[in-house]
DNA sequence: ATAAATAATGTAATGGTTTTCATACACCAG
DNA sequence: CTGGTGTATGAAAACCATTACATTATTTAT
């Protein structure tokens, strides 16, 4: 199509003046006119033409030509939306067919204003605990048709606010969030947003959003409570960081509690402080025994820590679970692998992405929940390290 | 808004009748008419009425009517897309401030036809080898500001499907895919896209896209190559599956060669097929030792498998690497934690994600491929188990 | 001061779909 | 067979942003 830059081009003027030229507006001199009006000709410029398409996606209207009907009707094919005669609906499938028509989600999006699309924001996808989650998430976002947009953050502020924003700007439905901690910023970050929000895997009282979680203390307080039946009297424990007033607090509270409700003495000496990383366990034992303190229990808050404490001990000679015996937390999957196989809670990571988004879903319908602070049931799975 | 569907309803006539009868358009029975009237008047219908968005979106308009400037100004600013005064672009940055305006991402890309959405099609999340990758892929691609939409298939042909169905009709701009197999109806499946696709972690002679691996043959053979200068002469070998062509069979292929070029007699007895699971190296290397004969190391062509070996092999009573050494390949995150940790071919995970990332942002943006099937690096970590 | 260029901004078409309102047709009861 | 209605469909207005093209302001050059 020629444009008036084409003649302003040819003619050697701006388009400002062939502008000028065009409607009279201003004055020009009569040699400038000249080569303008000239260009014009040459150029066959036209102010009325009509500009088509360059991209050639087939739309529904090509559809609709094709099934000779509106594009009205070929949407409500499409969308079931309402009935059309069996014939009709043929030639729409059929014209569909042929030619190979996929709808454009984008602009039903945009139409419908919604998007069937859910935010997944998770600290690290790499750690297989987040990957069972992540799986339950998007297995059942799919069969409800809905798609995962997946966001990694690593735990990070100014990630996570970059994520947030993308996701308003792609207008998902909806939001599942997990995050390593949850502080005042975090907290106005999810409340500046006007989707609905599901956090995965923290205690319900930090935060104001509906959670799913497993009961923390008492999952704590009943493994502790195992291991004292099962005998053991010295009961150490690895816990989360200082500053961790969640998941690791409430742990910790369950080991101690158990110990009181058995009339067993807690033992400053026996408890020390990790970060949920292997190394933190391999020290944190190794603080502890290295007072010639030996327990015959070691009951980690997570199950990295507990491997960690497992290999210390192994070194210092002693065996598991004999001398010592190790417990765990979460159930990842390598506590199959070690040897001897650690008894652990079991989390159940997958159902706990499938009730988030179940209760995700509630929440986008517009349904109330029964209970803003779903509770799942854990497990305690006891293998050879016990 | 009241519409005229709502009055036929509360009338209990169709909307046809309605029509009629706000048009005097044809004849209506008094009673009739009697009824629609009624509920016009309870539901307050006027026809007039303008219709107004329900839903109350911010737009660009309301951004440009505030800083009182035209929405393409407005835009401009948002894109950075052409010159703006400084003056104006305060005013509209401001008016987006105050509305807080975020811009629709799905009407842009509609009229873009971009939609700077990558799909992620993979098997298991859960694993953390795939994990690596999705991570690798997800932090590059938001660098260059693309979400990525995962897909989980569990290797299913019909999820698969339903997966790539997905993606067309939200016109991703791009996908990543990795599979369990590639026959001929993935082969088939992907050719109807009309995206660019990128296969991570497969070996570039089954397929016919641009893909991103390490070389399985020359790290199985550096591996074997390695137990060989370590003195090892009597190499056990757990492969994969007969049916797989892929991977398995070039990280057989490249042990072979290894015991060739050293003079080293390949043995049948020496060598099983296991499946990839941890169960199946355990089984391998029982059918080895069962038949009495004790190999000086066993390589596995997976980490799992060694990892089932070194079980089965400790059971037995002999101790690792003294009696028996073991190789992996991998380098998932259990190997770190096994007694002792396992030597094995370290897989680049993230860089992997990356590459194909990167690889599909150039097919993307039209660029040539240098190469189409990129090859990287892979180390030998060698620790305690040899 | 005038004519032209350049910079800044506006207008309106466009992207592909859904959905509301409107209507042609077919059916049914009297 | 005809008046009254429902059913199947069509026309056109949204949805929100980008952008091609046009135009108005502001410089620059003569």
């Amino acid at each position: 199509m020629t444009t008036i830059a084409d003649v302003a081009e040819r003619a050697g003027v701006s388009t400002a003046t062939v502008s000028r030229v065009l409607n009279n507006s201003e004055k020009v001199t009569p040699q400038t006119k000249e080569k303008v009006d000239l260009a014009i000709e040459e150029l066959g410029y036209n102010l009325k033409q009509v500009k088509q398409s360059e991209k050639n996606e087939i739309t529904i209207r090509d559809v609709a030509t094709e099934a000779g009907v509106s594009e009205a009707t070929v949407s409500r094919v499409i969308n079931n939306s309402a009935r059309v005669t069996y014939q009709t609906k043929e030639k729409v499938t059929q014209a569909i067919d042929e030619l190979n028509y996929s709808p454009n989600a984008n602009a039903r999006h945009l139409r419908r204003s919604e998007t069937k699309l859910i935010g997944l924001v998770i600290p690290d996808i790499w750690n297989p605990f987040f990957g069972g989650i992540v799986r339950g998430v998007e297995d059942l976002a799919r069969n409800n048709d809905y798609n995962v947009v997946l966001l990694n953050t690593s735990g990070l502020l100014a990630r996570e606010r970059k994520c947030i924003n993308v996701l308003k700007d792609r207008r998902v439905d909806g939001l599942i969030y997990m995050g390593k901690t949850y502080d005042q910023q975090r907290i106005d970050l999810l409340s500046n947003c006007d989707f609905p929000i599901v956090i995965i895997s923290r205690e319900e009282n930090e935060i104001d959003y509906p959670t799913v979680n497993i009961d923390n203390y008492q999952a704590a307080y009943d493994m502790t409570n195992y291991l004292i039946e099962e005998g053991y009297q010295k009961i150490a424990f690895i816990g989360g960081p200082e500053e961790d007033k969640t998941a690791g607090l409430k742990r910790e509270k369950g080991y101690r509690q158990a110990l009181a409700d058995n009339e067993l003495q807690f033992d400053f000496d026996l408890m020390v402080k990790g970060d949920f990383t292997l190394q933190s366990g391999y020290q944190g034992i190794a603080e502890i025994l290295k007072q010639n303190i030996v327990p015959d229990a070691v009951f980690a808050a997570n199950d990295e820590m507990a491997v960690g404490a497992m290999k210390y001990i192994r070194e210092q000679g002693y065996s598991i679970p004999e001398d010592i015996a190790v417990a765990g937390f979460d159930n990842i999957s390598l506590v199959d692998y070690v040897e001897p196989r650690l008894t652990t809670v079991v989390q159940p990571v997958y159902e706990l992405g499938q009730t988030g988004i179940k209760t995700l879903l509630k929440l986008i319908k517009g349904e109330e929940l029964e209970d803003n602070n779903i509770v799942l049931d854990y497990d305690i799975e006891v293998r050879e390290s016990t």
